[in-house]
DNA sequence: ATAATTAATTTTGAATTCATAATTAAGTCA
DNA sequence: TGACTTAATTATGAATTCAAAATTAATTAT
């Protein structure tokens, strides 16, 4: 008889599936430049690797949004538009909200204290202006409670729709009124997170996106006064 | 002059992408057995393709979590579990409520009554106890909506967890009681929509998605009895 | 000169090929 | 018989090949 899925399952990766790994945070990062042809070429050299594996990881990554496929005329590192913000952020705030709901009823106690261990390590980095590791603990934050809302689909979801965004390094851009606004609200997220305020901590959380959202347009409006910037 | 008969556009997708739209739909459909391995020959030969664009589109396909590759053991059809339905479906009706809020706010006055028209076609089927045209007109309601909420990313994702959810044919589970229910919440929802109440319409399909999820996971448990229905 | 053609080159999409892994079949021995 | 090897067969992953499309370079005409 057939079993179902085996969860002690050993990890065989496929070439394709390292290569979609390594290929996003090349985009997400911004290593292949935003509206540029993805070097398919140079990728196989870079990797050792023919085009075919090369090809397949690109099929996936164009159906997550961080690349164009145009037939004929290669495939094409997506920009982040203001279109595309308006129109993902409404999205992931949805998302994150749920998972603030989730997370409330469902994190351990442990992981609270990691949470707040973590939120403690990004003041240290806001206080020192380290804006590299603040972004970087930032996200390990929001990772931290979309994990404890213990759903696959929405961590895939969500983290699907971040890596587009984060694209944007808006937080270059962010003027100090906002950063201290974002730690502020940061510091509300834990608390309701420790009250275990699922209503509440969506509330936040919709709120905090919201201003993430203005900042991105923001900077993405300063951008396009720079061509350093805009590709 | 030259006789247009280039009926259509020059409508150039590529071989993968098309592969994609006709394979989603065997699983959709369940014309792919759930649980069984996909059988790449057949479906070279069936599409007169080679592997290689079918294999892409497989790496797609496993991308939306519609097939599962297993490295070296090849690709397999996913099953919908109960675990699975119980992830997607809070996932879910968080988009839909976003898309009720958002079309409330965005559809046109002729949209509505298309809807409406849809609404009435539906109850027709209702009536004549035609449930593959019920639930076609049903899915053609929720698009509708979805659509009016001027979002493709949020169309995208909806649809990608729909399909993965559709292919649990609970419908044909439904008791006379449910069907009365849903078609009942049918009504709330085109009412609140030409009330352009968005609040309360987000609140008419949180309730809609919580009794479908109860009806897929009651079939599901059916299913498990039934050797007919669990491959 | 510039624009329009045409030819050469490169890139792209997809079929084919090939090595390896997995599966099945055939032996082997307790 | 049935558990264990080993050989044959098939399936799979990925490199290679090849035809067609796109791009670039060269040529011609204006």
């Amino acid at each position: 008889m057939i079993g179902k899925t085996e969860s002690s399952t050993i990890e065989r990766r496929s070439l394709h599936h390292e290569l979609v790994e390594r290929i996003r945070p090349l985009i997400v990062e911004s290593h292949l430049v935003p509206g540029s042809k993805v070097p398919e070429k140079a990728l196989c050299e870079r990797f050792k690797v023919s085009r075919t594996p090369l090809r397949e990881a690109l099929k996936v990554l164009a159906a997550e949004g961080l690349v164009r496929l145009e037939p004929n005329r290669s495939a094409w590192v997506t920009t982040v538009t203001i279109e595309e913000v308006n129109e993902v952020f409404p999205v992931l705030t949805a998302l994150e909200a749920l998972s603030g709901e989730l997370a409330c009823a469902l994190i351990t106690d442990t992981e609270i204290q990691d949470v707040r261990r973590l939120h403690e390590n990004m003041l240290e980095s806001y206080k020192k202006r380290d804006l590299a590791a603040y972004f970087d603990i930032n996200q390990q934050i929001h990772r931290a409670i979309l994990l404890a809302a213990r759903n696959t689909t929405l961590t895939n979801s969500c983290q699907a729709l971040s890596a587009r965004m984060q694209r944007a390094r808006y937080i270059a851009n962010m003027s100090e009124e906002r950063w201290a606004q974002a730690v502020d609200e940061h510091e509300k997220i834990i608390n309701m997170l420790e009250a275990r305020d699922g209503k509440r901590l969506s509330a936040v959380l919709v709120e905090h996106m919201r201003n993430k959202q203005t900042s991105v347009l923001q900077w993405l409006s300063s951008a396009s006064d720079n061509p350093a910037k805009s590709p």
